[in-house]
DNA sequence: TCGGATAGTTGGCAACTGCAACTATCCTCG
DNA sequence: CGAGGATAGTTGCAGTTGCCAACTATCCGA
């Protein structure tokens, strides 16, 4: 097994697990912004515009219910709006509210801050590399899914 | 906000998501392996050589709770071994076991092979790059670690 | 029109996490 | 040298996330 590849396993092993983090008790504040995982669902479907739910879970690699519940619960916050498809009556289509967007908004900014700030010392060339492999990767990522899974996931 | 550091922040996202996947169910396999957080503490135990559990924690940002209990656990199935720290009779050391080097080549050498394939059509510069581009990430995240955590779990 | 596929939802269960409270040990300072 | 604060870990508690399986409703091809 050459090495670059060991390393960006060890790598992306370290990340993944950073990323495990889970964010509790975030009432309080009175600009209460959003929680991982609404994050990750609000942000898909306002990039897309329009989305089935079923779309989510394929792009996020995740289960249907999964997928299903956070939606749900967007909505209960009045962050997504379903719409039924009028081409498809099971399915629904999601679009972001006006109250979403703003949320949204917030959220992606400060976290782009943050991001920023932690970036700070490199070099400009070197985001827009890191930003095109990460790009790369999770396109690769996608396409080897059945694979991927069971990498992300440690079978 | 800049567009690459935009760009950063949407692929990180996408790819921690995928991360969340947790594998359960996965006994059956006589060659069961590793679960997702055992690999992660055993492969950097096994890395350090000598660790405790605190150094742990602040490795991948998690609260040291969190990292007794997932201890404990890899203590029981006998892959990881503690010593009390001669130096500090609150600390223990941890080591692992020649059974828990052996299950970690292994699920090494497994997720390796995947994602070796998921790598398949870069060149090889590419792969050294985004090494080195993750690692060099990773440890910028850890500096700014106050700040990192409120980006990685949202508040 | 009937039966198999597809979109989502819900119930049940396990894994992770963090915070707070607690024990045991360490270490500094009077 | 003894007291009190800091530090290493553990455990109780509760919340989030995720998967699978079972189920409903709809779609679509024969």
């Amino acid at each position: 097994m050459d090495s670059p590849v060991k390393q960006v396993e060890e790598e992306l092993t370290l990340l993944m697990c950073r990323a495990q983090r889970v964010r509790l008790h975030n009432e309080g504040a009175e600009l209460r912004l959003l929680e991982r995982s609404a994050y990750n669902v609000l942000g898909r479907v306002h990039d897309e515009g329009v989305v089935r739910l079923s779309e989510l879970a394929a792009t996020f690699m995740l289960d249907v219910s999964t997928v299903s519940r956070q939606v749900a619960a967007l909505q209960a916050a009045g962050l997504i709006r379903r719409a039924p498809d009028p081409s498809d009556g099971r399915a629904a289509l999601l679009t972001v509210t006006p109250t979403g967007r703003d949320v949204l908004e917030r959220t992606r900014a400060q976290r782009r801050q943050i991001l920023h700030d932690v970036l700070a010392g490199w070099p400009a060339q070197d985001v827009e590399l890191f930003a095109g492999l990460l790009a790369k990767f999770n396109a690769d990522l996608r396409e080897h899914a059945a694979d991927t899974i069971s990498m992300l996931a440690l079978r």
